[in-house]
DNA sequence: AAGTCATACAACCGCCGGAAT
DNA sequence: TATTCCGGCGGTTGTATGACT
């Protein structure tokens, strides 16, 4: 009740530099705390969430802006390309001992990539790099960005058959390596 | 110059898991 | 043990911008 009417109220769309400087000032002032709660005291019309995400992936110091670089690319296809659509434990030895952390896809890309975000990178992928790897970039010549979208006038077509199934649905292959216990159980995913 | 289309990127939504109670 | 809340993730959408006709 109380709670759709504030909805009503929160701010959406493009963050203004105003909106940027209250986040910062106050994260640098208070730190993080509680996303959801620090809105109103940072004087922001703005959700949780919507914080959050701003400061993450664009806020918070040593983020990286602006094109990705060759090896980025290759860093993100080749991670893509073990990891696919799945999350996985890897085993983190602590002062309490060893216990099992669960890392997604995009993050531990994004842990290879200093200064780059999850969500940058998730926007990469599905801008740039999935089309060009599902149609095999290993059997085209290098070429720029510019010389490969003169070349994939397949976009609306089907892909051709030689293609091996790998690279033409990278969800299904991903699924089919599904093996491990994961979190990512979302039915949309 | 104006209209249309394609692309890139910022942001949102829905869902899930873990922590707290 | 059950419930609630919060943070985080993946997928998707909305919009600004540039290219093209």
């Amino acid at each position: 009740m109380a709670k759709s009417v504030e909805n009503r109220a929160l701010k959406k769309g493009a963050w203004s530099p105003e909106e940027d400087k209250k986040l910062i000032a106050y994260i640098k002032r208070y730190g993080i705390w509680n996303w959801a709660e620090m809105a109103k005291p940072a004087g922001l019309q703005r959700s949780g969430k919507s914080c959050r995400l701003r400061w993450v992936n664009y806020l918070r110091p040593g983020i990286k802006h602006g094109n990705f670089t060759k090896e980025e690319e290759e860093t993100i296809i080749d991670l893509h390309e073990k990891l696919g659509n799945r999350s996985f434990h890897v085993q983190v030895v602590s002062s309490s001992g060893q216990i099992m952390v669960e890392l997604n896809r995009w993050s531990v890309i994004a842990s290879k990539l200093p200064g780059r975000t999850d969500n940058e990178i998730k926007n990469h992928w599905h801008a740039h790099l999935s089309k060009r790897l599902k149609y095999d970039l290993n059997s085209l010549p290098d070429m720029s960005d510019a010389e490969f979208d003169q070349y994939s006038s397949f976009k609306t077509d089907p892909p051709p058959t030689n293609v091996p199934n790998a690279l033409i649905s990278e969800s299904s292959a991903a699924t089919s390596t599904n093996s491990l216990p994961s979190s990512s159980s979302n039915p949309k995913q």
